[in-house]
DNA sequence: ATCCTACAATGGACTTTGTCTAAGTCAAGT
DNA sequence: ACTTGACTTAGACAAAGTCCATTGTAGGAT
C-alpha cells in the first residue's frame, strides 16, 4: 500500500482524487520521476487531471516534507517519496538512471567552521555520479 | 588578470572578442553567475554579442573541462570557472548566494561496494544548504 | 441528508531557460 | 590579401514551469 499517502492522510491533508492519485503514481523505492511523468502516470489513472494540478500537488508535498526534489541531471526536477529516510543519490551519467545509496559517515562534520562563511547549514545534499553497469557493457 | 583565459589560450582555443569577453566577465571566486547574468554582463562590454554565442561558448568552456556547470537551486544553471581546483558549494535557501567551499575527507570512501550497485564512480558534488548571515539577521 | 464555504482543480496564457538553423562574418595560415 | 573552416547572429522553436480567473468539491455545520 501507500506509504506516502499514509502520512499524508495523518497530516490531515485534505484528499481529493486528484491528490490521491498523485500520491499512488509517486509511491515507491528508486522512485525518480520528472512532473510531467507524473502527470502522464497520472493522467492513466483519472483522465482530467491537468498539468498545473500536478505541479501545484508536488509542490505542496515538498513544503509539507514528504517528498524531496532532486536535480540530478541538466533537465527537468525529479521528485523522490522517501523523504522520511535520509538517503542519497547515485547517477548514471549517460542514461540517466537514479538509484538510493545510504553512504557512511556525515558530510557534516567535513566541513570545518572556517569553512561555513557564517551560515547555519540545514542540509546536504551528495550525488555520486558514474557509469552504470548496463551503460559500462554497452 | 584572467586566469581562465590563460587556461583557454593555451589550449589552442581560437580566440575571439566574443569569447575574450565571456572569459572575462566569468573569470574570479566565489563566481556562479546564470547564463543570462553571462550574457548581460557580456553585453555590457560587447553590445553586439548575441544569447546564442554567449550559450555555445559556455558549453565549450565546460566541455574543455575549464568551467563546472553548477545547478544549485531549481532555476538556470550556474556556471563556475574554478574547474581547476575541485571545490563543494555552500547555497543559501533563501537568497540563493553560493559560496565555494573545501570540505575535508574524501565522500567517495564513504559509500561502500554494496551500495555501488555496479557504477563506476567518477564524480561527487556535494551541496551544503543553509541561512547566510545576512539572511538569518533580516 | 443538505448546505456552505474555504480550499482545490482547471486550462490556457505567459515566462524562463535553453536549442537549433540558415546565412553572414572573421581569425589565422599560406 | 586570400581562402577556408570555424565562429557569430537573429529569431524561431521547444521544454519546463508559473499564474490566474473561473469552476468544482471535501468535509464540517445545520
Amino acid at each position: 500500500m501507500s506509504d506516502l499517502l499514509e502520512r499524508l492522510r495523518g497530516r490531515g491533508w485534505r484528499m481529493t482524487a486528484q491528490r490521491r492519485v498523485v500520491a499512488e503514481v509517486l509511491d515507491g523505492d528508486h522512485i525518480h520521476l520528472t512532473a510531467d511523468e507524473v502527470h502522464a502516470r497520472a493522467v492513466a489513472k483519472l483522465p482530467e487531471i491537468s498539468r498545473a494540478t500536478v505541479y501545484n500537488t508536488l509542490g505542496e508535498m515538498v513544503s509539507l516534507g514528504e517528498v524531496v526534489e532532486v536535480s540530478t541531471d541538466r533537465r527537468a526536477k525529479r521528485y523522490d517519496p522517501n523523504a522520511h529516510r535520509p538517503h542519497q543519490h547515485l547517477v548514471c551519467a549517460q542514461c540517466g538512471t537514479i538509484r538510493d545509496v545510504h553512504p557512511t559517515g556525515n558530510p557534516l562534520t567535513d566541513l570545518p567552521d572556517s569553512e561555513r562563511f557564517g551560515f547555519t547549514i540545514s542540509d546536504v545534499e551528495v550525488t555520486y555520479r558514474g557509469t552504470c553497469p548496463n551503460c559500462a557493457s554497452a
